[in-house]
Parts: structure tokens; C-alpha cells; sequence
DNA sequence: TTGTTAACTTAACATTGTTAATGTATATAT
DNA sequence: ATATATACATTAACAATGTTAAGTTAACAA
């Protein structure tokens, strides 16, 4: 029985019913065990409803990735109060870190999972927008780190540095998140690692007399 | 029309051939979108015979991995002729990493795919082998180095340094692998990535006189 | 010859994502 | 006030999937 009409902002909040019942579902089961018939249900409708809202599966997982994208950026924002970007940028890390160790099946959403390729075009998201986009947010830490003439002399591609401190902040909580029950492996303290890498990467990246500095 | 009573032998060759047929398919396509009667029909049989083989398709999944851990272990074991310990470390990070970026399909399965937790009770393979245990190999060698006196003063525990190696270069890999394809990043070569990742790590982890005799 | 059984196939089931067909209550037009 | 159109929702239905149950066939043992 439908009361029909609704205003934009039911319709709006009928999309985001859809979408954390669905974010709930997929981050405590996976995203293939979690069926339509299901997450129309928790919420009262029947599946068919969900079409009415996003084309197809795929598109509502998009939906959930493009709020965690924000919710990373606006987790991301809090370091930007901070002067020194050496401290800007280790704070960036510890942030992202965190993010993906507390919501480990939100990460594994945005950044392990087999998807069709993001898009600026296609998503809610504004590129290169500080609030939105962490990708920009850690190039622009990098570039200020830069700009100080911090990095070593041959590092010049800022591009270049921002991705592989992105990786190596990647590799420890992507292999935390999918490897850590594994009997296979005797594994150091998660902290442990992230402390080492960052150390490391540091050591790695930066002129020697600033690191003496710290 | 079934000739009965297989040999051991015959049995062990059918149970390859769709292991082979199955990573072809899962290789080439992804695990989720090939279908069982799919694999069946390649190798001329019914999709039904598959489970006198295997309990489920999981099963069959996991004794790919099983025979991929084995690949990589094995292509790992032709760094073991290299007499320097970190001349062989930096080349198991680069057969690593060929070996991700050449079979991605079946890194994804062993790395970055969710899983019931790998048990050395439960696979075929050797823990603590050298021919087998590829994380063994990386443990090995950073041991050797370690051994040599070449890492800082400051690292002291053979396996947090290991699991910090391979979560750089996990890292790498896996971000490419996942990622590449989006059009949100403008991605650096993912050679020049590798390489940056690689002299960061060394330099971030050995004594500085270490590195400058090289 | 007659069972028995291993190897294999066909049928069948429950479940999935998704589309088509249908209903229903409201808003608008008359 | 009545009719009509339409937005919102549901039920029915489809093709495809992993998997199980129920045959079928051929080789061997008695």
C-alpha cells in the first residue's frame, strides 16, 4: 500500500535505509553471501524495491563505497590542524590505518574487492576536493613535505611518493585484514608493524638530518 | 560410458586436469563468475563428477592454492644460487612480485581473496620447507641478512622485519592489482613503484654503510 | 550368469539476481 | 465528485547457480 509522492528527501532517506542495511550486511558476511531478498527485508520491503533505488547489486555496493570513501576523507580532515606536515603526514597514515583495521569489511569493499573501475565520473564524490578525496588529501601532505624540501634529492615525482607510502600502509592492513587468522603464519603485533613500516618509510624517504631532527 | 576401476594414477590425473581447467577459467574470468558445469564441460565431463573429486567448489579452490603456493615457492627456490644474502633478498622481492603481476587472478586467490584461514594441518604442502613455504624462503633470507649484520642496530626480530618486507611489496602488487584499472588515481609506472618501494625499504632497514657500499 | 560396485550422467532442488506483470493509493484534471 | 494517470510497491516468474539424489553403464568377482 503506498502512499505515493514522496518528497525528494523520503526518497533520499529510503536510499540510505537501502544503503546501511545493505553496508551492515555486507561487512559482517561479505558482500556474495548477502542476498537482495535479504537486505529488502531487514528493512520492511520486498527485494524488487531495492531496483527502484539502484540498478543493480553492483550499483548499491558503489553507493556504500562512495560513503566510505567520505566517511574516510572526513576521518582524514581531523589531521589537517596540524602545522607540521611531517607530523600531517605520519598522523595521515595512523588515521588510515585505523580506519581500515576498525572497519576491516568496509576496507575490503573499497580496496580489496574486484570491482568496475571507479570513476570521478560516476561517482557522488569531487575529485581532487580535500573533503572528499583522501587520494588528494595524502598528495597534498606529500607536496607540503615536499615543498619543505624534506624528501631526498632524488625523489621529484610526488605522484610517485605518495603512492608508494599509500602501499606501504596498504600492504600491512590489506595482509592484517585477509591473512591474520591464518595458522600459517606466526604474526608479529599488528602495532608492531605499522610502527616498523612507518619508521622504515620514513627512513627511507626523508634527507638525514631531518630525521635527526625529530 | 565409464571403463571402471581407476588406477591411483589415473585418479590423481583426472583430479589435475580440472584443477588445470578450473584455474584456467578462475585465472582468466574470476573465481565467482565461472561455474562449474562450465569447468565440467571443458574437460569433456559432467559438472556432477567435479564433487566425486572435490567436496565443493571451495575445496577445489583451495587445492589451487595449494598448487599456486607451490608455484610461487618454487620459482622463489632459483634465487637460493644468489651468494649474497641481500643481493638475494632484493631478488625474492622482485620474483615475488613478478610472480603477483604475472598470475594477478591467481595472487588474488592466494592473498587478497577472503578465505577460510590456512592451516598447514589441512594442506598438502610443508611448513618450514624450503621448497615449499615461500614465507619460509623470505624468513630465511632475512635471517641471513640479519646474520650478516647488515640491518640497523634498532631491528631485532627476524619475522616482524619479514612481514614488513612482504607487506611493502604486497603492497604494490596488490594496490596494482586491484586498482590499476581506476580512473580516479593517476597511477606512476608501476615499475618506477616497485623500484621507489624497494630502495625505500633498503634504505629504511640497513646500516647506512651497507647501503653505500653497494 | 549374476550380482556388486566404481564411475559417470541426468534430473531435480533450493537459492540467486533480475525483469515482467500487476496492484493500489494518491494527485491531478475534468 | 469522478475519472485518469502515475509513483510506489508487490507478487510471479525466469534463467542460472551450487549441490544432492537417483539412475545408468560397464567391469570385475562369485
Amino acid at each position: 500500500m503506498p502512499p505515493k509522492q514522496k518528497t525528494d528527501a523520503e526518497r533520499q532517506q529510503l536510499r540510505a535505509l537501502i544503503i546501511d542495511a545493505a553496508r551492515d550486511l555486507f561487512v559482517s558476511r561479505g558482500v556474495e553471501a548477502v542476498t537482495m531478498r535479504e537486505i529488502a527485508k531487514r528493512i520492511g520491503y520486498s527485494a524488487t524495491s531495492i531496483y527502484l533505488h539502484f540498478a543493480d547489486k553492483d550499483a548499491l555496493l558503489r553507493s556504500i563505497c562512495d560513503t566510505d570513501f567520505l566517511a574516510l576523507a572526513t576521518k582524514l580532515k581531523t589531521t589537517f590542524q596540524i602545522a607540521d606536515p611531517l607530523a600531517r603526514m605520519l598522523a595521515l597514515g595512523r588515521g588510515y590505518a585505523a580506519f581500515a583495521l576498525s572497519h576491516p569489511n568496509h576496507y575490503r569493499l573499497m580496496f580489496m574487492t574486484k570491482h568496475t573501475p571507479y570513476d570521478p565520473e560516476l561517482s557522488s564524490l569531487h575529485q581532487n576536493n580535500a573533503e572528499q578525496d583522501a587520494y588528494f588529501q595524502l598528495k597534498m601532505v606529500v607536496k607540503d613535505v615536499y615543498d619543505e624540501g624534506y624528501f631526498r634529492e632524488d625523489l621529484k615525482d610526488v605522484d610517485l611518493i605518495a603512492q608508494t607510502v599509500w602501499a606501504s600502509t596498504h600492504g600491512v592492513c590489506s595482509l592484517q585484514i585477509n591473512m591474520a587468522e591464518d595458522k600459517w603464519i606466526h604474526w608479529a603485533d599488528i602495532e608492531a608493524r605499522l610502527q616498523l613500516m612507518q619508521t622504515v618509510m620514513m627512513r627511507g624517504l626523508l634527507k638525514q638530518d631531518i630525521r635527526e631532527e625529530k
